[in-house]
RNA sequence: CGGGGCGUAGCGCAGCCUGGUAGCGCACCUGCCUUGGGCGCAGGGGGUCGUAGGUUCGAAUCCUAUCGCCCCGACCA
């Protein structure tokens, strides 16, 4: 029998499409039994010296990708039939609430224009020209192709609500790419967009994704984590991600064990045990000399750190000049003397305009002091106003805007900077002393605070976001111009959801998850093969031809069977299989005297002696690739 | 963009300081041997030493420039 060959009975399902151009094949896989001896699955004894994270290392040991460029990579054989299997069930769930499309990758410039984002990506996103000097872009993302779709061929709220999604490659010049297939340039994206006649509709569009996405992690055999998290500055007003912890991610999530609270970082809370005020003392001036830090300060004057108000200065943007040139505008963030500020906070309390610490010149320039002596007593501040549902500063160029971390709100007796050398303030009280132009949640949380809901100590751990459900709103649609008529002929903003789940994460993510220091194993859903038949000896021909028939039998049943059937010693077979990914191992030896063979389970390590007969039921009791 | 490191055979590395015929382990090929956890023996193939200039009788080695890759930070729908 010819290697490769379709066997007889194992093809049941008829052509089977097997394109390998694009992401927007179907996710058929040939049904047939694969030798190793064939294949192309080039296994390393090493990993690469500048491989850092596991999934890295395994993915380039076990043969399934090689890099390309920074943050490029070739899927190979393995790692291309896990995408595909990955994939496939995407495309299952997906299918379930919405309609698949396919967006071209590269893009007119116009497009990104008429959303403003052209500007917005800035270096992130790869640009070239076409031969008539045409700007175009490669896509980072398909709210801009999605909405202009919908804003020249939606009229009327009675198509509505739409769910488009689409398997797609997405482009993104990272400052840095990094830990392999985590943090790359070029990778697969599943993402969907809603489109509804109102905020009701959005909220259902909103849910289905929720479910759809808790259905394909758990598919996938993931563990994963659905959080709060940061909506961005541009006024979405609910966003969720979807979260696999491990210690290569980047993300903080803070959770409770109790009541089941999880949040970004960036937009986790905490309840906080009450500070002891100061006695009131009134405002005085007091002299602090040397005292740069709020440790020193708080040392100094025998203090409670909480008791001191840290004033960090910053610059923003604030709108632009009649020739386009930014204006700024100085910005005061008030902390609690040992709080962290967390900068996605801030940027989504003012409204998403761009900040950055100031420099030494500026801080003399509108304080008149030197840093490590700042605060907000006496400072000029701007008139807030409302626009538009924002936020909008009112006041002359330097005037301050000074926010204020809920934290301190109704403090009293606080100690801050005078604006003055080696001074400080003592019993500064808002209202009395200062006024402040917002407060706003601005400070991390730290391990082991008060769960926001039950008061249950908090747990910080690192994350890899794998998805993320967002409610847009009309951000898109309205600044494109995507419009219906409803029910009344009156022309309506359509409401807009966007939903992304990362591909290639999943994998990674998978092999974060599982692994030892021989390799690991993916679930049986989006393994390359559900199991490895390895024939410990092919030169016993009683032994190959077992193997052979065991591999045919659980073929036809369904699995996934890779059939090693190198001419190499056990010891190399054992190896490779305990590398690559394969959930469950059938060894073809020596018990094959007694007509046993061994059934292995990768993530327990754990040998089953097994008759050769009953290998298939006993495989069933693990895992049924048709139930 | 700031800081650091590295580019020598497919992978992992030595050689560079102190210039003089390019090496080791693994992988690969051939033969023998072996067959339950990356065997053993013998023979063999493969590298313009990232690239370009320069210094020198002579450069992997010294100098300059440049490209690439990795890490930390910044940045990051």
């Amino acid at each position: 029998m010819r290697a490769g060959a379709v066997k007889a009975g194992a093809a049941a399902s008829g052509p089977t499409c097997y394109n390998q151009l694009s992401t927007s094949q179907d996710g058929n896989l040939p049904n047939f039994m694969q030798r190793w001896s064939k294949l192309f699955i080039p296994t390393l004894r090493e990993a690469p010296a500048d491989a850092e994270v596991a999934s890295h290392k395994f993915l380039v040991r076990a043969g399934y990708v090689r890099q390309l460029a920074a943050g490029i990579y070739s899927y190979l054989f393995l790692a291309q039939r896990t995408i595909l299997k990955i994939t496939k069930i995407v495309r299952e769930e997906m299918d379930s609430i919405g309609q698949e499309l396919y967006l071209p990758a590269l893009n007119p410039r116009e497009v990104w224009e008429a959303s403003g984002r052209w500007d917005v990506m800035g270096d992130n996103m790869f640009r070239l020209k076409d031969r008539k000097g045409a700007d175009l872009c490669l896509g980072m993302t398909h709210e801009e192709i999605m909405t202009d779709i919908a804003r020249k061929e939606l009229r009327s709220y009675k198509q509505l609500p739409q769910i488009w999604y689409q398997i797609q490659t997405k482009f993104r010049d990272e400052p840095r790419p990094k830990s392999g297939l985590l943090r790359v340039r070029q990778f697969t994206m599943k993402d969907s967009y809603s489109f509804d006649i109102d905020r009701a509709g959005l909220d259902k569009s909103f849910d289905l994704h929720d479910a759809v996405y808790r259905r394909i992690f758990k598919r996938c055999g993931l563990e994963f984590v659905a959080v709060e998290a940061d909506s961005g500055s541009m006024g979405g007003s609910q966003s969720q991600e979807f979260m696999v912890y491990t210690d290569a991610g980047e993300d903080l999530v803070a959770s409770c064990g109790k009541c089941g609270y999880a949040a970004n970082l960036e937009k986790a809370t905490s309840k906080l045990e009450a500070v002891e005020e100061l006695a009131a003392s009134g405002r005085e001036k007091v002299y602090t000399p040397g005292t740069k830090t709020i440790d020193d300060v708080a040392a100094f004057l025998k203090t409670p750190v909480n008791n001191n108000m840290k004033s960090l200065a910053y610059v923003m943007t604030d709108g632009a000049t009649a020739t386009g040139a930014p204006v700024f505008r100085p910005l005061l963030v008030l902390m609690r003397g040992n709080d962290q500020m967390n900068e996605a906070k801030l940027s989504g309390a003012i409204g998403g305009r761009e900040f950055r610490p100031m420099v030494e010149e500026e801080i003399v320039k509108y304080f008149g002091s030197p840093a490590g002596y700042l605060g907000p007593v006496g400072l000029k501040q701007v008139k807030t106003v409302e626009n538009k549902g924002k936020a909008g500063y009112a006041g002359d160029a330097g005037d301050f805007v000074i926010i204020m971390d809920e934290a301190l709100r109704g403090r009293k007796n606080l100690v801050g900077g005078a604006n003055e050398l080696d001074h400080h303030f003592t019993g500064l009280t808002v209202g009395v002393d200062f006024e402040v132009t917002s407060y706003a949640d601005l400070r991390n949380v730290v391990e082991g605070e008060g769960c926001p809901r039950c008061g249950e100590p908090l747990k910080l751990g690192k994350t890899v976001e794998i998805g993320h459900i967002f409610k847009l709103g009309t951000k898109y649609a309205d600044s494109m111009g995507a419009k219906v008529l409803d029910k009344d002929g009156k022309e309506v903003t359509i409401i807009m959801g966007s939903y992304g789940i990362g591909v290639e994460r999943i994998l990674t993510s998978c092999i974060e998850q599982n692994h030892d220091e021989n390799g690991f194993w993916l679930s049986p859903s989006i393994a390359p093969f559900t199991v490895v038949v390895v024939a410990t000896n092919v030169k016993d021909a009683t032994l190959l031809e077992a193997s052979e028939k065991i591999a045919a039998e659980l073929e036809a049943a369904g699995y996934d069977v890779l059939l090693d059937d190198r001419d190499e010693r056990p010891g190399v077979k054992f190896k490779d299989a305990d590398l690559v990914g394969i959930p469950f191992r059938i060894n073809v030896g020596k018990l094959l005297a007694d007509g046993k063979v061994e059934v292995v389970e990768r993530d327990k390590s754990q040998k089953t002696e097994v008759a050769v007969a009953e290998v298939l039921a006993h495989l069933r009791g693990l895992y049924d690739p048709r139930a």
